[in-house]
DNA sequence: TAGAGTCCTATGACACTGTTACAGAGACGA
DNA sequence: TCGTCTCTGTAACAGTGTCATAGGACTCTA
């Protein structure tokens, strides 16, 4: 906000042609509020023009696309997700427990996370925890190609994970809905594990748990 | 197509409301097609229209939104996917090569697969290739919760594994690809290890080593 | 054979999206 | 004081999903 102090007396400005003192920073960061407080949909950039109060032109004039905006958008989210501590005795302990927190990061800002899950930029997001992870591979002595695939691995359950529990369910139609079709369908199937299937279940646990198999079958304990 | 034969003479025809023979099927058919041969994206209400020779109001006579349009179609695709064979000894070979299917034809179909995910309606897609699975994992002797625990930890996997595989590198800016992220990350990371990391990875067998670990670990041997 | 009713379809519009051409303010250097 | 550069607003374009309306075409009844 430094050209703000150029202004002679902003408050009194008239809305044409005048200078609002906002930078590119500023778009990002409110579009970054946008999306957290009313989810990926919201991400409109006349909304957001709206929001900072001003046209869309104004926007097009610091970011080129609207693509570039999300991009924008998930690396600062990123950035702020940076700060890692890891804790945990054993190798494999200190990896869980890395892996466990892009889960939690993940879940807590779950707008952030679909927004970048739907443009394809799930990488972008998490590229720092992905980096947290690799030094607890390598300190684990998975080094070279057999720690790019461990992190793979783990990223893979943990975005499957991801998926699954941030699924919309409400957004289907009734009768396709996972309960449903698990009620109606013929197949030989005990209806104690029917049961299970169609109740919901516990995402966060089972991911626990996965994880933890993964992790188990990637390091050496 | 049983109502075209109670045209008179459908080619001489009048354009203004006439009589199509158009149904629900056909429609959900064409939207099918439509999407495998340009993707996701091309699935549009005017473009389905003209696929079809029709005006888009026509569309709405039969199917209500475009979301029950996409639910039909992905229900369609379901269904054509559900010859299934499942082939191995042991048990635990029975249920990897089942989860291995709903792999493959996801990957075969990866316009559809997309188009279930971006709406969050891949479990119905799926449903059927879940349901052969949960049969071979009661054949394993999991039933009840444990059986819907495993399924679920083994469909976690699976798609985990297409997001990655299925997430298109080109849409995210040159700066943000993974290996230009891996090139400039400051960490204190082994250069093996952020070399194999830029390396395009070879998803397809790293999946397959994972679901197996998964299901090494939730069926027993 | 004529009229009524139902089914289906086209025309045209509405509100919304991302994006941009254009014009014009404000600040700054000469 | 005169450009010039930086930024901003007005207004528009093409595209999207969706719907109100009107009117053909076929079917059923009298």
């Amino acid at each position: 906000m430094a050209k703000t102090a150029a202004l002679p007396t902003p408050e009194v400005a008239d809305r044409a042609g005048r200078r609002t003192g906002l930078e590119r920073e500023d778009i990002v960061a409110a579009a970054l509020e946008l999306v957290e407080r009313d989810g990926p949909a919201a991400l409109t950039m006349r909304r957001l023009a709206t929001e900072l109060d001003v046209g869309t032109p104004t926007i097009y004039w610091h970011i080129a696309n609207r693509d570039e905006l999300i991009s924008e958008v998930i690396r600062l989210q990123s950035t702020r997700l940076a700060e890692t501590k890891v804790t945990g005795k054993t190798a494999r302990e200190r990896v869980y427990r890395a892996a466990r927190h892009i889960w939690t990061s993940s879940i807590e800002h779950r707008a952030l996370t679909s927004l970048a899950h739907q443009t394809g930029m799930s990488s972008l997001l998490t590229h720092h925890l992905e980096a947290a992870l690799v030094i607890e591979l390598e300190a684990a002595g998975l080094v070279g190609r057999e720690g790019a695939d461990a992190c793979r691995a783990i990223l893979t359950t943990i975005v499957g994970a991801l998926v699954i529990a941030l699924r919309d369910v409400a957004a289907s139609p009734p009768d396709y809905r996972p309960d449903a079709l698990w009620a109606t369908s013929d197949a030989a199937i005990t209806p104690a594990t029917r049961n299970a299937l169609r109740a919901t279940s516990d995402v966060d646990a089972l991911s626990a748990v996965t994880l933890r198999a993964v992790v188990d079958h990637f390091v050496p304990g």
